[in-house]
DNA sequence: AGCCAGGCAGAGA
DNA sequence: TCTCTGCATGGC
């Protein structure tokens, strides 16, 4: 049989699809042969950035209607200029400006956006991309990809995921997260709490809500206020993003971290989530870096 | 071998 | 309100 494949392209400004996709907002894009493959919603998607107009274009094999979805999830309409011109003028994001150009936020489907994130604490994004990928082959609808591709599945509902049993869920290596996971699935799948009116709130009430979920605190919160909801003030603070206050702001300045957050919660402004991605993104390119020439001898003697 | 990773919950001070 | 600890797993 032959399987329909249906293109559109955006031309947008400054869109950097390779840091996008992969500075740990999302975790189901894969990158093959330049092009990047992932799932939004119920739909598999291809991406690919034309090298010289920058250009974005995008595949499906099944109707994709008006395109809207696709551009709501990758925001390509944002003013990303306007974004980067409320940051606050200092050196610290000057330099993530400067080492992260075209980096955007993404707009993600809430579910899978606060399921992938509850899996995220104490992990490497390698392995929480393992867990969410096993769940998704194990527990996730298969929908159709491409002639000769791999098997696609969509993210699993929370009515699926309360339905299985904890020990199941940890052979998707996920560990002590698997009683969370279940536990918030529950919770949202029996009406509990509505992901639809969280994003009618306002920021601090919309937390609030979410961080009553077993397994969510104020961290996993505010990355699904912000990568889901799209709420611009939203400040998710992990070890990278503390790294990057303590050695950026106040370097030699043995600082404690509810300091740091304060500081963080009136220095960067109303795209302050905006700030913070940039500000991840930039610290974890440096130290790959590092990690990187660590590899030869000969570049060892360089150091830093 | 020990330390760290897009943290959180529970206990105790 | 704070600090401390256990929790799975994998990579270096």
């Amino acid at each position: 049989m032959t399987k329909h494949r249906y293109q559109t392209e955006w031309r947008v400004m400054e869109y950097d699809l390779a840091a996008t996709l992969e500075s740990g907002q999302a975790f189901r894009w894969t990158e093959r042969g330049g092009c990047w493959e992932g799932v939004v919603g119920r739909r598999w998607v291809g991406l690919r950035q034309r090298s010289g107009t920058g250009a974005i274009e995008a595949e499906t094999v099944v109707e994709p209607g008006d395109w809207g979805w696709l551009k709501d999830y990758l925001r390509v309409d944002e003013d990303l200029g306007a974004v980067l011109e409320s940051f606050p003028k200092d050196p610290p994001m000057a330099a993530a400006v400067g080492t992260c150009r075209g980096l955007r936020l993404l707009r993600q489907e809430t579910w899978e956006c606060l399921a992938s994130f509850l899996l995220s604490s104490t992990k490497q994004i390698p392995q929480i991309r393992e867990g969410v990928r096993l769940l998704c082959e194990r527990f996730g609808e298969l929908i159709e990809g491409p002639v000769g591709g791999d098997r696609v599945f969509a993210f699993p509902t929370a009515t699926v995921l309360a339905g299985v049993s904890e020990g199941a869920l940890r052979e998707c290596r996920i560990g002590f997260r698997a009683k969370y996971l279940k536990g918030t699935a529950e919770v949202v799948a029996r009406g509990g709490l509505s992901l639809v009116e969280v994003g009618c709130l306002s920021l601090d009430e919309a937390r609030e809500r979410l961080v009553s979920l077993p397994g969510v605190g104020p961290k996993i919160a505010n990355c699904v206020l912000l990568f889901a909801y799209g709420f611009p003030r939203a400040f998710p603070v992990d070890v990278w993003v503390m790294r990057a206050l303590r050695e950026l702001y106040f370097p030699g300045r043995g600082l404690m971290a509810s300091r740091l957050k304060r500081f963080s919660e009136t220095h960067f402004g109303p795209q302050a989530g905006y700030a913070q991605q940039y500000l991840f993104h930039h610290v974890r390119m440096r130290a790959g870096r590092v990690v990187n020439r660590r590899g030869t001898e000969e570049e060892k003697l360089y150091g830093d």
